[in-house]
DNA sequence: GTCTATATCTTGATAGAC
DNA sequence: GTCTATCAAGATATAGAC
Protein backbone atom coordinates (compact mmCIF):
# COMPACT_ATOMS: atom_id res chain seq x y z
CA UNK A 1 0.00 0.00 0.00
CA UNK A 2 2.61 2.47 0.44
CA UNK A 3 6.73 2.25 0.89
CA UNK A 4 6.59 -0.37 3.77
CA UNK A 5 8.87 2.54 6.01
CA UNK A 6 4.93 4.40 7.37
CA UNK A 7 3.11 1.29 7.80
CA UNK A 8 2.35 0.00 11.46
CA UNK A 9 1.21 0.94 14.49
CA UNK A 10 -1.06 3.92 13.22
CA UNK A 11 -2.68 2.06 10.67
CA UNK A 12 -3.60 -1.26 12.95
CA UNK A 13 -5.37 1.52 15.22
CA UNK A 14 -6.94 2.95 12.23
CA UNK A 15 -8.33 -0.18 11.10
CA UNK A 16 -9.70 -1.54 14.61
CA UNK A 17 -11.63 1.47 14.73
CA UNK A 18 -13.28 1.67 11.48
CA UNK A 19 -14.39 -2.02 12.20
CA UNK A 20 -15.63 -0.73 15.26
CA UNK A 21 -17.31 1.83 13.23
CA UNK A 22 -18.94 -0.51 11.06
CA UNK A 23 -19.79 -3.57 13.55
CA UNK A 24 -21.18 -1.55 15.82
CA UNK A 25 -23.67 0.20 13.42
CA UNK A 26 -24.71 -3.17 12.31
CA UNK A 27 -25.36 -5.33 15.49
CA UNK A 28 -24.80 -2.56 18.31
CA UNK A 29 -22.27 -2.23 21.61
CA UNK A 30 -23.32 -5.69 23.15
CA UNK A 31 -24.14 -7.30 20.15
CA UNK A 32 -20.01 -7.56 18.82
CA UNK A 33 -17.47 -8.96 20.35
CA UNK A 34 -14.24 -7.55 20.65
CA UNK A 35 -12.55 -10.94 18.70
CA UNK A 36 -14.94 -9.96 15.74
CA UNK A 37 -13.85 -6.85 15.63
CA UNK A 38 -10.29 -7.85 15.61
CA UNK A 39 -11.36 -10.42 12.94
CA UNK A 40 -12.58 -7.76 10.95
CA UNK A 41 -9.85 -5.12 11.11
CA UNK A 42 -7.25 -8.31 9.81
CA UNK A 43 -5.77 -7.37 13.12
CA UNK A 44 -4.34 -9.45 15.75
CA UNK A 45 -6.37 -10.23 18.50
CA UNK A 46 -3.96 -8.40 21.36
CA UNK A 47 -3.58 -5.58 19.24
CA UNK A 48 -6.98 -4.11 20.52
CA UNK A 49 -5.96 -4.10 23.85
CA UNK A 50 -2.25 -2.94 23.16
CA UNK A 51 -4.21 0.09 21.51
CA UNK A 52 -6.43 0.60 23.88
CA UNK A 53 -5.70 -0.28 26.91
CA UNK A 54 -9.68 0.51 28.46
CA UNK A 55 -10.97 -2.27 26.97
CA UNK A 56 -14.03 -2.55 25.34
CA UNK A 57 -15.44 0.82 26.41
CA UNK A 58 -12.74 3.34 25.39
CA UNK A 59 -12.67 1.37 22.32
CA UNK A 60 -16.35 2.43 21.76
CA UNK A 61 -16.06 5.43 22.88
CA UNK A 62 -13.54 6.54 20.42
CA UNK A 63 -15.82 4.77 17.80
CA UNK A 64 -18.49 7.22 18.70
CA UNK A 65 -16.59 10.18 18.78
CA UNK A 66 -14.88 9.61 15.79
CA UNK A 67 -18.05 8.31 13.78
CA UNK A 68 -19.73 11.47 14.96
CA UNK A 69 -17.36 13.85 13.89
CA UNK A 70 -17.62 12.14 10.17
CA UNK A 71 -21.61 12.48 10.00
CA UNK A 72 -20.75 16.40 11.69
CA UNK A 73 -18.90 17.35 8.19
CA UNK A 74 -21.89 15.35 6.25
CA UNK A 75 -24.88 17.73 8.06
CA UNK A 76 -22.47 20.42 7.24
CA UNK A 77 -21.96 19.43 3.25
CA UNK A 78 -25.44 18.82 3.11
CA UNK A 79 -27.04 22.04 4.31
CA UNK A 80 -24.70 24.28 2.35
CA UNK A 81 -25.93 22.23 -0.90
CA UNK A 82 -28.69 24.96 -1.41
CA UNK A 83 -29.62 28.39 -0.47
CA UNK A 84 -32.97 27.65 0.91
CA UNK A 85 -33.21 25.31 4.04
CA UNK A 86 -36.25 23.92 3.67
CA UNK A 87 -35.13 22.48 0.37
CA UNK A 88 -31.62 21.65 2.09
CA UNK A 89 -33.33 19.76 4.62
CA UNK A 90 -36.02 18.09 2.63
CA UNK A 91 -32.77 17.05 0.12
CA UNK A 92 -30.76 15.64 2.92
CA UNK A 93 -33.64 13.22 3.87
CA UNK A 94 -34.20 12.03 0.29
CA UNK A 95 -30.24 11.40 0.17
CA UNK A 96 -30.67 9.28 3.31
CA UNK A 97 -33.08 7.28 1.70
CA UNK A 98 -31.18 6.37 -1.43
CA UNK A 99 -28.29 5.79 1.71
CA UNK A 100 -30.17 3.05 3.06
CA UNK A 101 -30.82 0.88 0.31
CA UNK A 102 -27.26 1.39 -0.83
CA UNK A 103 -26.41 -0.03 2.78
CA UNK A 104 -29.15 -2.69 2.29
CA UNK A 105 -30.64 -0.96 5.21
CA UNK A 106 -27.87 -1.27 7.77
CA UNK A 107 -28.13 1.78 10.10
CA UNK A 108 -27.23 4.79 8.42
CA UNK A 109 -26.36 6.12 11.60
CA UNK A 110 -23.57 4.74 12.64
CA UNK A 111 -24.20 5.70 16.58
CA UNK A 112 -27.89 4.98 16.84
CA UNK A 113 -28.40 1.64 18.52
CA UNK A 114 -25.66 1.96 20.72
CA UNK A 115 -26.93 5.12 21.69
CA UNK A 116 -30.09 3.70 22.89
CA UNK A 117 -28.31 0.79 24.31
CA UNK A 118 -25.89 2.82 26.83
CA UNK A 119 -28.34 5.44 27.53
CA UNK A 120 -28.71 3.54 30.90
CA UNK A 121 -26.62 1.10 31.61
CA UNK A 122 -23.16 2.65 30.83
CA UNK A 123 -22.83 6.26 31.79
CA UNK A 124 -19.17 7.20 30.02
CA UNK A 125 -20.58 5.99 26.66
CA UNK A 126 -24.03 7.71 27.31
CA UNK A 127 -22.39 11.16 27.41
CA UNK A 128 -20.37 10.26 24.65
CA UNK A 129 -23.53 9.78 22.73
CA UNK A 130 -25.03 12.99 23.77
CA UNK A 131 -21.92 15.01 23.15
CA UNK A 132 -22.10 13.76 19.45
CA UNK A 133 -25.89 14.22 19.39
CA UNK A 134 -25.30 18.01 20.49
CA UNK A 135 -22.66 18.64 18.48
CA UNK A 136 -25.23 17.34 15.02
CA UNK A 137 -27.89 19.90 16.98
CA UNK A 138 -25.65 22.79 17.21
CA UNK A 139 -24.43 22.84 13.86
CA UNK A 140 -27.87 22.36 12.00
CA UNK A 141 -29.38 25.25 14.29
CA UNK A 142 -26.34 27.05 12.88
CA UNK A 143 -27.53 26.54 9.29
CA UNK A 144 -30.47 27.35 10.32
CA UNK A 145 -29.77 30.82 11.80
CA UNK A 146 -28.00 31.62 8.95
CA UNK A 147 -31.15 30.96 6.80
CA UNK A 148 -33.26 33.25 9.02
CA UNK A 149 -34.93 31.58 11.93
CA UNK A 150 -34.28 33.19 14.98
CA UNK A 151 -31.77 31.77 17.29
CA UNK A 152 -33.62 29.92 19.86
CA UNK A 153 -35.94 28.46 17.87
CA UNK A 154 -33.28 27.53 15.52
CA UNK A 155 -31.75 25.05 18.19
CA UNK A 156 -35.46 23.68 18.90
CA UNK A 157 -36.22 22.98 15.09
CA UNK A 158 -32.40 21.44 14.37
CA UNK A 159 -33.32 19.35 17.63
CA UNK A 160 -36.37 18.07 16.09
CA UNK A 161 -35.11 17.82 12.72
CA UNK A 162 -32.14 15.31 13.90
CA UNK A 163 -34.84 13.36 15.74
CA UNK A 164 -37.21 13.02 13.14
CA UNK A 165 -34.58 11.70 11.32
CA UNK A 166 -33.36 9.10 13.77
CA UNK A 167 -36.76 8.12 14.04
CA UNK A 168 -37.30 7.58 10.23
CA UNK A 169 -34.21 5.26 10.38
CA UNK A 170 -35.76 2.69 12.70
CA UNK A 171 -38.92 2.75 11.44
CA UNK A 172 -37.61 2.50 7.93
CA UNK A 173 -34.91 -0.30 8.87
CA UNK A 174 -37.53 -1.76 10.74
CA UNK A 175 -39.80 -2.43 7.71
CA UNK A 176 -36.91 -2.92 5.23
CA UNK A 177 -38.55 0.29 3.27
CA UNK A 178 -37.15 3.86 2.52
CA UNK A 179 -40.98 4.62 3.24
CA UNK A 180 -40.86 6.30 5.96
CA UNK A 181 -37.58 8.38 5.34
CA UNK A 182 -39.40 9.86 2.33
CA UNK A 183 -42.17 10.82 4.36
CA UNK A 184 -39.93 12.19 6.88
CA UNK A 185 -38.76 14.61 4.43
CA UNK A 186 -41.76 15.88 3.79
CA UNK A 187 -42.39 16.80 7.79
CA UNK A 188 -39.29 18.20 7.87
CA UNK A 189 -39.51 20.40 5.25
CA UNK A 190 -43.11 21.14 7.18
CA UNK A 191 -41.07 21.70 10.47
CA UNK A 192 -38.44 24.39 9.35
CA UNK A 193 -41.20 26.22 7.21
CA UNK A 194 -43.19 26.57 10.38
CA UNK A 195 -40.14 27.95 11.88
CA UNK A 196 -39.27 30.19 9.44
CA UNK A 197 -42.84 31.49 9.16
CA UNK A 198 -42.33 32.50 13.11
CA UNK A 199 -43.14 29.38 14.56
CA UNK B 1 -50.53 -13.65 47.72
CA UNK B 2 -53.93 -15.51 46.78
CA UNK B 3 -56.10 -18.51 48.00
CA UNK B 4 -53.65 -20.72 46.64
CA UNK B 5 -55.62 -22.47 43.95
CA UNK B 6 -55.57 -20.10 41.09
CA UNK B 7 -51.82 -19.50 41.06
CA UNK B 8 -49.11 -21.41 39.52
CA UNK B 9 -48.59 -21.58 35.18
CA UNK B 10 -50.36 -18.41 34.15
CA UNK B 11 -48.98 -16.11 36.61
CA UNK B 12 -45.38 -17.14 36.32
CA UNK B 13 -45.52 -16.89 32.58
CA UNK B 14 -47.38 -13.54 33.12
CA UNK B 15 -44.22 -12.27 35.77
CA UNK B 16 -41.83 -13.93 33.19
CA UNK B 17 -43.02 -11.50 30.06
CA UNK B 18 -43.22 -8.06 32.25
CA UNK B 19 -39.51 -8.98 33.10
CA UNK B 20 -38.81 -9.49 30.36
CA UNK B 21 -40.52 -5.99 29.32
CA UNK B 22 -39.22 -4.42 31.43
CA UNK B 23 -35.47 -5.30 31.03
CA UNK B 24 -35.25 -5.75 27.00
CA UNK B 25 -36.35 -1.95 27.39
CA UNK B 26 -33.81 -1.17 29.31
CA UNK B 27 -30.68 -3.31 28.33
CA UNK B 28 -31.98 -4.03 24.73
CA UNK B 29 -32.05 -7.61 23.72
CA UNK B 30 -28.37 -8.76 23.70
CA UNK B 31 -27.74 -6.95 26.85
CA UNK B 32 -30.12 -8.55 28.96
CA UNK B 33 -29.36 -12.28 29.68
CA UNK B 34 -32.36 -15.45 30.74
CA UNK B 35 -30.73 -15.44 34.29
CA UNK B 36 -31.27 -11.86 34.70
CA UNK B 37 -34.83 -12.28 33.45
CA UNK B 38 -35.72 -15.37 35.49
CA UNK B 39 -34.16 -13.21 38.56
CA UNK B 40 -36.59 -10.55 37.65
CA UNK B 41 -39.41 -12.79 37.33
CA UNK B 42 -38.72 -14.18 40.64
CA UNK B 43 -39.11 -17.51 38.67
CA UNK B 44 -37.20 -20.83 38.67
CA UNK B 45 -34.50 -20.86 35.92
CA UNK B 46 -35.99 -23.75 33.71
CA UNK B 47 -39.41 -22.11 33.78
CA UNK B 48 -38.29 -19.85 31.13
CA UNK B 49 -37.33 -22.44 29.11
CA UNK B 50 -40.92 -24.87 29.97
CA UNK B 51 -43.39 -21.72 28.94
CA UNK B 52 -41.15 -20.61 25.68
CA UNK B 53 -39.23 -24.01 24.38
CA UNK B 54 -38.21 -21.88 21.41
CA UNK B 55 -35.82 -19.94 23.95
CA UNK B 56 -34.62 -16.46 23.69
CA UNK B 57 -35.95 -15.47 20.43
CA UNK B 58 -39.25 -17.16 20.89
CA UNK B 59 -39.60 -14.94 24.83
CA UNK B 60 -38.62 -11.68 23.03
CA UNK B 61 -40.85 -12.04 20.12
CA UNK B 62 -43.67 -12.18 22.85
CA UNK B 63 -42.62 -9.52 24.96
CA UNK B 64 -42.12 -7.09 21.53
CA UNK B 65 -46.44 -8.22 20.72
CA UNK B 66 -46.90 -7.45 24.07
CA UNK B 67 -45.89 -4.49 24.78
CA UNK B 68 -46.56 -3.43 21.17
CA UNK B 69 -50.22 -4.20 21.87
CA UNK B 70 -50.17 -1.93 25.25
CA UNK B 71 -48.35 0.78 23.45
CA UNK B 72 -51.21 0.59 20.48
CA UNK B 73 -54.28 1.30 23.04
CA UNK B 74 -52.23 4.33 24.75
CA UNK B 75 -51.59 6.18 21.34
CA UNK B 76 -55.96 5.26 21.09
CA UNK B 77 -56.61 6.94 24.17
CA UNK B 78 -53.89 10.21 23.59
CA UNK B 79 -55.44 10.16 20.61
CA UNK B 80 -59.25 10.38 21.45
CA UNK B 81 -58.77 12.79 24.29
CA UNK B 82 -59.14 16.00 21.86
CA UNK B 83 -61.13 16.32 19.31
CA UNK B 84 -59.16 18.71 17.83
CA UNK B 85 -55.92 16.62 16.28
CA UNK B 86 -53.48 18.96 16.02
CA UNK B 87 -53.69 19.46 19.64
CA UNK B 88 -53.82 16.24 20.50
CA UNK B 89 -50.55 15.01 19.18
CA UNK B 90 -48.82 17.82 21.14
CA UNK B 91 -50.34 16.79 24.34
CA UNK B 92 -49.16 13.00 23.77
CA UNK B 93 -45.18 14.39 23.73
CA UNK B 94 -46.10 16.50 26.46
CA UNK B 95 -47.24 14.06 28.46
CA UNK B 96 -44.39 11.58 26.98
CA UNK B 97 -41.59 13.91 28.39
CA UNK B 98 -43.22 13.68 31.89
CA UNK B 99 -43.02 9.78 31.37
CA UNK B 100 -39.70 9.98 30.88
CA UNK B 101 -38.85 11.87 33.75
CA UNK B 102 -41.22 9.35 36.24
CA UNK B 103 -39.02 6.41 34.26
CA UNK B 104 -35.40 8.28 35.03
CA UNK B 105 -35.01 8.62 31.36
CA UNK B 106 -35.00 4.65 30.72
CA UNK B 107 -36.69 4.06 27.32
CA UNK B 108 -40.48 5.29 26.95
CA UNK B 109 -40.65 2.79 24.30
CA UNK B 110 -40.33 -0.21 25.51
CA UNK B 111 -39.31 -1.96 21.78
CA UNK B 112 -37.11 0.83 20.40
CA UNK B 113 -33.23 -0.23 21.27
CA UNK B 114 -34.77 -3.75 20.16
CA UNK B 115 -35.79 -2.72 16.50
CA UNK B 116 -32.39 -1.26 16.21
CA UNK B 117 -30.29 -4.22 17.66
CA UNK B 118 -32.62 -6.88 15.48
CA UNK B 119 -32.94 -5.09 12.08
CA UNK B 120 -30.10 -6.09 10.53
CA UNK B 121 -29.57 -9.45 12.79
CA UNK B 122 -32.52 -11.78 13.59
CA UNK B 123 -35.11 -11.64 10.79
CA UNK B 124 -38.07 -13.42 13.09
CA UNK B 125 -37.77 -10.29 15.58
CA UNK B 126 -37.34 -7.50 12.92
CA UNK B 127 -40.64 -8.51 11.69
CA UNK B 128 -42.31 -8.69 15.11
CA UNK B 129 -41.09 -5.03 15.39
CA UNK B 130 -42.24 -3.64 11.90
CA UNK B 131 -45.69 -5.23 12.94
CA UNK B 132 -45.62 -3.28 15.77
CA UNK B 133 -44.80 -0.20 14.41
CA UNK B 134 -46.99 -0.53 11.62
CA UNK B 135 -50.11 -1.39 13.82
CA UNK B 136 -48.81 2.03 15.98
CA UNK B 137 -48.93 4.29 12.68
CA UNK B 138 -52.27 2.56 11.08
CA UNK B 139 -53.89 3.45 14.59
CA UNK B 140 -52.61 6.76 14.54
CA UNK B 141 -53.93 7.28 10.77
CA UNK B 142 -57.03 6.73 11.46
CA UNK B 143 -57.15 9.31 13.82
CA UNK B 144 -56.17 11.66 11.47
CA UNK B 145 -57.93 10.39 8.84
CA UNK B 146 -60.94 11.02 11.57
CA UNK B 147 -59.77 14.60 11.92
CA UNK B 148 -59.80 15.75 8.90
CA UNK B 149 -57.07 14.59 6.81
CA UNK B 150 -57.28 12.65 3.46
CA UNK B 151 -56.17 8.97 3.74
CA UNK B 152 -52.79 8.78 1.97
CA UNK B 153 -51.29 12.21 3.52
CA UNK B 154 -52.84 10.76 6.80
CA UNK B 155 -50.80 7.87 6.88
CA UNK B 156 -47.60 9.86 6.07
CA UNK B 157 -48.12 11.90 8.48
CA UNK B 158 -49.03 9.41 10.90
CA UNK B 159 -45.55 7.74 9.92
CA UNK B 160 -43.83 10.74 10.93
CA UNK B 161 -45.07 11.72 14.14
CA UNK B 162 -43.99 8.18 15.84
CA UNK B 163 -40.66 8.78 13.83
CA UNK B 164 -40.44 12.18 15.13
CA UNK B 165 -41.43 11.00 18.92
CA UNK B 166 -38.88 7.65 18.74
CA UNK B 167 -35.81 10.20 17.76
CA UNK B 168 -36.97 12.33 20.47
CA UNK B 169 -36.94 9.42 23.18
CA UNK B 170 -33.33 9.04 21.87
CA UNK B 171 -32.34 12.66 22.15
CA UNK B 172 -33.54 12.98 25.19
CA UNK B 173 -32.42 9.09 26.44
CA UNK B 174 -28.91 10.37 25.57
CA UNK B 175 -29.01 14.07 27.08
CA UNK B 176 -30.98 13.21 30.11
CA UNK B 177 -33.23 16.28 29.40
CA UNK B 178 -36.74 16.12 28.10
CA UNK B 179 -36.17 19.04 26.25
CA UNK B 180 -35.90 17.52 22.85
CA UNK B 181 -38.98 15.82 23.42
CA UNK B 182 -40.70 19.48 24.90
CA UNK B 183 -39.17 20.68 21.33
CA UNK B 184 -40.87 17.61 19.14
CA UNK B 185 -43.75 18.47 20.72
CA UNK B 186 -44.16 21.72 18.76
CA UNK B 187 -42.48 19.99 15.57
CA UNK B 188 -44.99 17.35 15.46
CA UNK B 189 -47.77 20.03 15.94
CA UNK B 190 -46.60 22.07 12.82
CA UNK B 191 -46.71 18.43 10.73
CA UNK B 192 -50.13 17.87 11.70
CA UNK B 193 -51.14 21.28 11.17
CA UNK B 194 -49.60 21.08 7.42
CA UNK B 195 -51.32 18.32 6.46
CA UNK B 196 -54.55 19.44 7.68
CA UNK B 197 -53.97 22.43 5.42
CA UNK B 198 -53.66 20.03 2.75
CA UNK B 199 -49.68 19.95 2.75
C1' DG C 1 4.75 -3.82 18.89
C1' DT C 2 3.04 -8.29 17.19
C1' DC C 3 0.79 -12.18 18.10
C1' DT C 4 -0.83 -16.55 20.59
C1' DA C 5 -2.52 -18.99 24.30
C1' DT C 6 -5.11 -18.94 28.10
C1' DA C 7 -7.62 -17.48 32.40
C1' DT C 8 -12.05 -16.28 34.07
C1' DC C 9 -16.60 -15.25 33.64
C1' DT C 10 -21.12 -15.28 31.52
C1' DT C 11 -24.08 -16.64 27.96
C1' DG C 12 -28.05 -19.58 26.06
C1' DA C 13 -29.58 -23.99 26.51
C1' DT C 14 -30.34 -28.96 28.36
C1' DA C 15 -30.89 -33.05 31.49
C1' DG C 16 -32.89 -35.03 35.02
C1' DA C 17 -34.30 -35.34 40.07
C1' DC C 18 -38.32 -34.29 42.47
C1' DG D 1 -44.62 -28.08 36.45
C1' DT D 2 -40.64 -26.75 39.66
C1' DC D 3 -36.10 -26.35 40.34
C1' DT D 4 -30.89 -27.35 40.22
C1' DA D 5 -26.69 -28.71 38.17
C1' DT D 6 -24.28 -28.61 34.34
C1' DC D 7 -22.83 -28.18 29.43
C1' DA D 8 -20.55 -26.10 25.51
C1' DA D 9 -19.68 -21.83 23.50
C1' DG D 10 -19.14 -17.22 23.82
C1' DA D 11 -17.52 -13.06 26.07
C1' DT D 12 -13.70 -9.73 28.02
C1' DA D 13 -9.35 -9.44 29.48
C1' DT D 14 -4.43 -10.82 30.56
C1' DA D 15 0.23 -13.03 30.39
C1' DG D 16 4.10 -13.81 28.11
C1' DA D 17 6.87 -15.60 24.03
C1' DC D 18 8.87 -13.56 20.15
Amino acid sequence: MNDGRTTSTHETRQRIVRAGIELFRRSGYTGTGMKQIAEAAEAPFGSIYHFFPGGKVQLAEEVIRTSGAVYLDLVAALMTAHEDCVVATADAFTAAAGTLVELDFADPCPIATVALEVASTNEPLRQATSEVFESWVTRLAASYTAGGIPAPLARETATSVIALLEGAFMLARAARSTAPVLAASKAAAAIVRAALAGE
